[in-house]
DNA sequence: CTGCGTAATGTTTACGTAAACATCAGCTCG
DNA sequence: CGAGCTGATGTTTACGTAAACATTACGCAG
């Protein structure tokens, strides 16, 4: 480590040129009400001649508060993340908060455990954490008592904050809609077992269907990837009974759509699909898919938001915020063939 | 604002239970090694127990670093963005350096200008830009002298350290293979007018065709979206002479192929299409994708790497380092039909 | 016209860390 | 056997900011 050492400006430069003290400096870049007119333009002058900028290390030291927040993550690979995360970020930079991202590279329990624990030494404010939540229980012990945290996609409403899309209306609605159209019953492909988010999906699903009195067709385990929605459809595209396919996200429904179609099954005509999320370029599937849109910057507002509130206030505020999904119905989905 | 003030522990009080100093306590947490043995394990232990974790900010201030890196970047929307951000995350964090994020809403030169004013304030070492570049212009005055500077997709190498996929090599080995199939010419979706990388696939595109002595299509404009794509496609379905495109991102291709089978032009017998990006989805396009697939890993590998030199150094380094792209072949291009 | 309140500004101090310098004990070597 | 050195540890100080307290000066009420 060389020392650059740039000589930052400080205060008490700027304080020495304006010919007054240091603290009137501080007033003034605080916005203080009694620094009087004259005495304001000369410091603000000499600011700019000097191009002072406040040391935010120093400021954080002083007041103990970093107007940081991290963001702990497993993968930007999903759009889902991604978008989540870029919500965060415009959002916090509006409250003047910068965002710190923590990959965990790989999601085992002990990884996680080290994200928490550097987190201690982070300059952070509070903690929005996005990913798989049943890897948190044993990290709990390890969370510094004055850092808050969020947390979206996942169960634990009983001891964090959480901000999650409603799952479960989405998937409802998305079964419906095929059930509406006349499908005797609708299969189903999954998300990963791991996942929260997933699961629910699932389950709501399973409970629509139960519902409607219909039959539960088994399960069609995937993994989010557009190649495991491909071998599920090849599956199901040999099922002759069926004729609506609910896939948990849109990659596994354009997976879908592929199999159908290298096996000269016709979508919608059919074979009816219905995807989960709405990404953009689900508008340009063979053909468009009809999905349960996800409004992630909804989510991302309200992580912002509770993780702000909860810094001001300085409590923890469990319980579980949804964010409501809505059906996007394109061409994918039709009645089924006649005589179904 | 209310002061919790979970009353952090402190080196002086780690060094109070220890019975040393705390200057000792501060050798032993940096691993200074002229510390006796018994001592670093009494001192450990009594951080253990004091759940002891150094304050980032006091050491920030009397090092003058942050251990931070910062990425200005427009949107994360687009796979390239969130992937190099991912990569440059993972890879920072290996360094031992957290990233901020420092999302620029809309990318005009106000904007870009106000993200780096705020820079001088941010607790960051280094920048890493990610983002069409000529908005970076009137930018320089306002970069702080101790911060330093990496950039992602721009021409600026004479200023900046620039790291970049290799744009026209990618672009010529996707345009030689289409002639190589024996297409007399490739058709050409581009990106948006204000994109360097876009600009410059376009330019290696023309370049390359020309060197073949080909006929230059009018190129289609494109904005990078699967939907742009779809209308280019449309009409280049119309067009008779059209064998061959070449899309300048994946998306764009995902809409040409959806135009194509509208239209009943069969691809590839009747048409072959070749991306650009190689996201994970192009597996499971219909038919899958033949695509330039771009290392965004090693991009934001490169990046880490350089903003670290420099911050080490404590030098600028302009010039430009190119990634390698590799085609990767799959089932959307084959030799025209016959006749052609 | 004198004393007191108030507004404007200055001075001191503390935040937690780590470099620089100071001290002390034990050991080597002449 | 003692001077000087070395290694372990303690003490002082500074980093830049802002709260808390101190000091002016001025105006107004008694």
């Amino acid at each position: 480590m060389s020392r650059p050492k740039a000589t930052r400006v400080s205060m008490a430069d700027v304080a020495k040129l304006a010919g007054v003290s240091s603290q009137t400096v501080s007033r003034v870049a605080n916005g203080h009400p009694s620094v009087v007119g004259s005495t304001r333009q000369q410091v603000l002058a000499a600011m700019k001649e000097l191009h002072y900028r406040p040391n935010s290390a120093a400021r954080a030291l002083k007041s103990g508060q970093f107007r940081t927040i991290g963001v702990i993550l497993f993968t930007l690979s999903s759009t889902g993340n991604s978008r989540t995360l870029e919500a965060i970020a415009t959002h916090a930079a509006l409250q003047g908060y910068a965002i710190t991202l923590i990959p965990v590279a790989v999601p085992t329990q002990d990884s996680v455990l080290g994200a928490f624990t550097r987190l201690g030494e982070l300059a952070v404010d509070g903690v929005i954490v996005i990913m798989e939540v049943h890897l948190l229980d044993a990290a709990t012990v390890t969370l510094p008592p004055n850092v808050q945290v969020v947390v979206v996609d996942s169960d634990a409403g009983d001891r964090y904050a959480v901000v999650d899309t409603d799952q479960a209306d989405g998937a409802r609605q998305a079964v419906e809609h095929l059930l509406e159209l006349g499908h005797r019953t609708v299969w189903h492909v999954t998300g990963p077992e791991e996942s929260f988010a997933g699961e629910r999906r699932t389950q709501a699903w399973r409970d629509t269907l139960t519902a409607a009195g219909r039959e539960i067709p088994p399960p069609l385990r995937g993994d989010w990837s557009a190649e495991s929605g491909y071998r599920a459809g090849l599956a199901l595209a040999d099922e002759p009974g069926c004729t609506a396919v609910f896939a948990a996200n849109d990659q596994m429904a354009l997976g879908v759509l592929r199999a159908m179609h290298e096996r000269g099954r016709a979508v919608p005509a059919d074979v009816s699909v219905v995807g989960f999320d709405d990404i953009p370029d689900a508008t340009s599937f063979i053909p468009p898919l009809t999905t349960v849109h996800q409004d992630f910057a909804e989510v991302g507002r309200r992580c912002v938001e509770g993780i702000l509130r909860q810094i001001d206030s300085g409590e923890t505020g469990p319980g579980t915020a949804l964010v409501p999904t809505r059906l996007q119905v394109r061409s994918s989905t039709a009645p089924p063939p006649p005589g179904r």
